[in-house]
RNA sequence: GGGCGCAUAGCUCAGUUGGUUAGAGCGUCACAUUGACAUUGUGAAGGUCGGAAGUUCGAAUCUUCCUGCGCCCACCA
């Protein structure tokens, strides 16, 4: 290396100030094209793959964004210096029902409008400028993490293409008989005004009054209910077959009867799901409001009687009494009615599951309603066998195709997939992919633009945000064209994601991927947890604990907050976050930067490029030969390597930076730098430790990386080879020069515990202070490897003092302690009993391990 | 009601198929300080691994039960 390739000391900054490097560092890398797989060097076989869950154009990236970033682009860059083709799909979604609902809280809110006052054409068009402004925000925060995506196949789940590909795929859908369009019980929002999916409803616990009550006085069955206002709408009453109690009704209808001002039949039905255990037995079956009345309903083939609204009002079939109230002033009007005419027999305060919609908050109402549907259970034919989506969606991850990790989250899937009913896809929402299909008269065309001939009207509902969400691995590469990324790149390698999403969409985009396309959408799925505040809290805006990614970034830079939000924790579990721990990381940073200070400005600028491979001896070329410190770190170099790769391979992210940690700053840092003060010779040794670990820290921290990097070579570090284990495993120089930090450590502990002042003294009149720190370190090299250090005399004096009374305080305490040692184990030896297990080698390994310790023990007693 | 997870140092967590004296970071305390780094260095203190029983020569680790937290799912009318 020629000596004007190095910095002077003077030129690079103490300190590493991440916010001057990594706007440009990052600009660098995206305008080399890298972050394309198409444009990376080299002959790249193996293909590697993930696609961006799109964040929600809702607003800005929050910390779980962060982790999901920080995580994926490790994996990625990983991916890119092992030479596969690496390929990091961005985009974005457009959330449907999330997005329509901020942006009809913010009409309402600024102008006091509804989205009906302005109308479909302007609403959507300020829909889309919000979602316009969002997206520029969101993929500005993704840069600034670092993230190496590829911004040429960018793409958002409501665009052009995707629009095609979910038309397409509805078509295919609907010719199969896997769409259909029918009128059920659906669960309506009435806040939001549209249908909601079964995973859209969060479950309230609130007070209930639980009524127990007959329809009239000469009913022969009682029955219980919190919600007496639908009763105007039952048809029938479901017992258990098996109850004697109500056997003689079974089958009888109890026609006409007056019931809170309209007319009720009521027949008796005998139902298996009825639990003759819960209140009187019998249940009061409402078919149009009840998903599990409507089951009943079908089962027997009753009527059905709608009763309540899509305003959440009672409708005028309700009856004279009721109707044009809401639910909840209706119950009141029905339970004193019941009251008033001596109908009740029970009133009892109990805690019901009240069912809201997750986003408008609305109380959530069983209504029969003209909707679309995906059947999940209906049976076809493929390849030869006959199989369902939710089969399809089973097999996916039973038969091992799809890996789930951590592990424990194939019950949840299965919990889910297991269950899998039909799934009501048409919303009433404007915002999204409007529904292919078109009207005349009792006339129905799928298909995705207008048939032929006049009067043709288009759906006005458009589809569940999850159901383009589902198609996202495929619909990125281009389906349903044929196009070479999906040939290269699909399935994808890693679905990286919050566990908290996994029925919503994970299990879709196996439904829909292994339906579409007769693949599986990714080989693995990763779960990380929620990001949680110091105390363990959610982070919300109630709560005002909000950490911000982009102020961590901004006082700490993005490596270090990567590294916050990666090591220290594991996949599915939850993670809890500090502005302290970000500090932490940067002072990592830091630490790094220094030490490739340290060593950029140390280096002999003589030295030839260390050339690997050879004997080890003679690889670094310099006159001296290899020292134990030199061995030991060689050795633990390629240990970490080793290991390190392992763990990326295996996903364990958090333990492989630990690993890294630890070697860089305990091992290279904190011994052998200090060593290399004192030892010439090593600058061959130190840069290629520096140029491996810039290697292996780099998907971690890209920025500071790359920037240590660029202070050395002329070329990218982000498209750099992984480092690869060389032949240098040394497991005596391991074991010998942890017997030099054992001592070295001991006689720090003396000194440290006595004072020894005149060592002190000395080394104040030398004035060498920073050397005093670590002559304990030099000392014992000295004695270990014969090592001259004459042209220091002070340093001689310092440690003379210090030997004779570290030597001789060692020497007892070891002798007691290594015979005491070796009794103890040869005692345990004798006490073991051997079983029919594994006794020779369990034994033998007992002992093995003794001696080594006892050798290394009497090591340190030889030297003294 | 069903399922899952967690409990290890003051705090946050590692601990890979059971194996010597249970580790790390932060925090605390002591000492150090002009030559890479105070965003630093060297050390120390601090744990009967939630409780009980069991399996084993040996348990933080495996089994059972108990206690305390947390999460997910579910239409108990």
């Amino acid at each position: 290396m020629a000596k004007q390739d190095i910095p002077k000391r003077s030129d690079i900054p103490k300190a590493y100030d991440a916010a001057s490097y990594e706007d440009g560092i990052y600009a660098a890398w995206e305008a080399s094209g890298l972050f394309n797989p198409d444009n990376l060097p080299g002959d790249r076989p193996e293909a590697f793959s993930i696609v961006l869950p799109p964040p929600n154009v809702t607003g800005t990236l929050h910390m779980g964004h962060a982790v999901m970033l920080a995580i994926e682009d490790i994996m990625v860059r990983f991916a890119r210096m092992r030479g596969k083709k690496a390929l990091w799909i961005p985009g974005t979604d457009h959330a449907a029902i999330a997005t329509s609902t901020k942006v009809e809280n913010i009409l309402f809110k600024t102008e006091g409008k509804t989205r009906h006052d302005v109308g479909r054409e302007d609403f959507l068009r300020r829909v889309e400028k919000f979602a316009q402004d969002s997206h520029d925000t969101i993929v500005d925060q993704c840069r600034k993490m670092g993230a190496s995506l590829d911004w040429s196949r960018e793409a958002y789940t409501l665009d052009a293409k995707r629009n095609h590909a979910v038309n397409v795929a509805f078509k295919k859908m609907y010719d199969d008989g896997l769409i259909y369009r029918g009128h059920r019980v659906i669960n309506w929002d009435p806040v939001g005004q549209t249908t909601i999916s079964d995973i859209e409803i969060v479950y309230k616990e609130v007070e209930a009054t639980l009524y127990t009550f007959r329809y009239s006085r000469d009913f022969p069955i009682a029955i219980s209910t919190t919600r007496p206002e639908t009763k105007v709408g039952d048809t029938a009453v479901a017992v258990h077959p098996d109850d004697e109690r109500y056997a003689a009704f079974i089958g009888k209808t109890f026609e006409n009867i007056p019931f809170a001002g309209t007319t009720i039949s009521i027949k008796v039905v005998a139902d298996r799901e009825v639990d003759p255990a819960f209140g009187t037995g019998a249940l009061g079956v409402t078919p149009a409001h009840s998903l599990i009345d409507a089951d009943i309903a079908a089962r027997h083939g009753l009527a059905m009687r709608q009763v309540i609204g899509e305003d959440g009002r009672m409708t005028a079939d309700a009856g004279s009494l009721v109707a044009g109230q809401t639910t909840r002033e209706a119950r009141e009007t029905v339970a004193a009615w019941l009251r008033a005419k001596g109908l009740v027999e029970g009133e009892e305060k109990t805690t019901q599951n009240l069912a809201t919609a997750e986003r408008s908050g609305g109380t959530v109402e069983p209504i029969p309603m003209l909707q679309w549907f995906v059947a999940a259970s209906k049976e076809f034919v493929r390849d030869g066998k006959t199989v369902s989506l939710k089969s399809l969606t089973q097999d996916a991850v039973r038969s091992g195709s799809v890996k789930i990790i951590p592990e424990r989250f194939e019950k949840g899937y299965f919990q889910w997939a297991d269950n899998m009913r039909d799934w009501c896809v048409s919303r009433q929402l404007w915002f999204g992919h409007r529904i292919p299909a078109w009207y005349r008269g009792d006339e129905i065309v799928v298909s995705e633009i207008a048939p032929e001939g006049d009067g043709w009207t288009q759906d006005p509902d458009t589809l569940d945000t999850w159901f383009s969400a589902g198609m996202w691995t495929f619909t990125t590469l281009g389906w349903p064209e044929k196009t070479a990324d999906l040939e290269t790149y699909h399935p994808t390698t890693i679905l990286e994601t919050g566990y908290d999403i996994l029925t919503f969409w994970v299990v879709r985009m196996v439904t829909m991927t292994t339906y579409l396309l007769g693949q599986v959408p990714f080989k693995t799925v990763y779960l990380h947890g929620l990001v949680r505040d110091e105390q363990g809290r959610k982070m919300s805006k109630s709560l005002d604990n909000i950490i911000n990614p982009l102020d961590m970034i901004a006082k700490y830079g993005a490596d270090a907050t990567r590294l916050s939000l990666v090591i220290g924790s594991t996949p599915g579990n939850d993670s809890k976050l500090s502005e302290e721990k970000v500090a932490g990381y940067r002072n990592f940073t830091n630490k790094l930067w220094n030490i490739s200070r340290f060593v950029l400005s140390s280096v002999d600028d003589t030295l030839p490029s260390p050339s690997k491979g050879e004997g080890q001896g003679e690889v670094y070329g310099g006159p001296t030969p290899l020292t134990l410190a030199d061995r030991w770190i060689l050795s633990r170099l390629d240990a970490v390597v080793s290991s390190v790769t392992r763990k990326l391979e295996a996903n364990e992210l958090s333990s492989a930076g630990e690993e890294l940690r630890d070697f860089t700053w305990n091992d290279f840092a904190d011994w052998y730098l200090e060593i290399a003060k004192i030892e010439k010779g090593k600058d061959a040794i130190l840069m290629d430790v520096l140029e491996t670990l810039t290697r292996l820290w780099h998907p971690f921290m890209p920025f500071v990386t790359e920037q240590i990097w660029s202070s050395f070579k002329g070329t990218t570090l982000m498209v750099e080879a992984w480092p690869t284990v060389e032949n240098r495993r040394d497991e005596s120089a391991e074991r010998e020069f942890a017997v030099v930090q054992d001592a070295v450590t001991t006689i720090r502990n003396i000194r440290a515990t006595q004072r020894i002042e005149p060592a002190k003294k000395v080394a104040a009149t030398v004035g060498n202070a920073a050397i005093l720190a670590h002559a304990d370190v030099i000392k014992w090299l000295a004695r270990l490897e014969d090592l001259s250090l004459s042209d220091k005399p002070g340093i001689q004096l310092v440690l003379g003092d210090m030997d004779m009374v570290a030597e001789r305080a060692r020497l007892e305490k070891e002798r007691d302690d290594l015979s005491a040692y070796v009794a103890a184990t040869d005692a345990k030896l004798a006490n073991v009993e051997f079983t029919s297990k594994a006794p020779e080698k369990v034994v033998a390994g007992m002992r093995a391990k003794r001696d080594e310790a006892a050798a290394k023990l009497a090591a340190i007693i030889s030297q003294l």
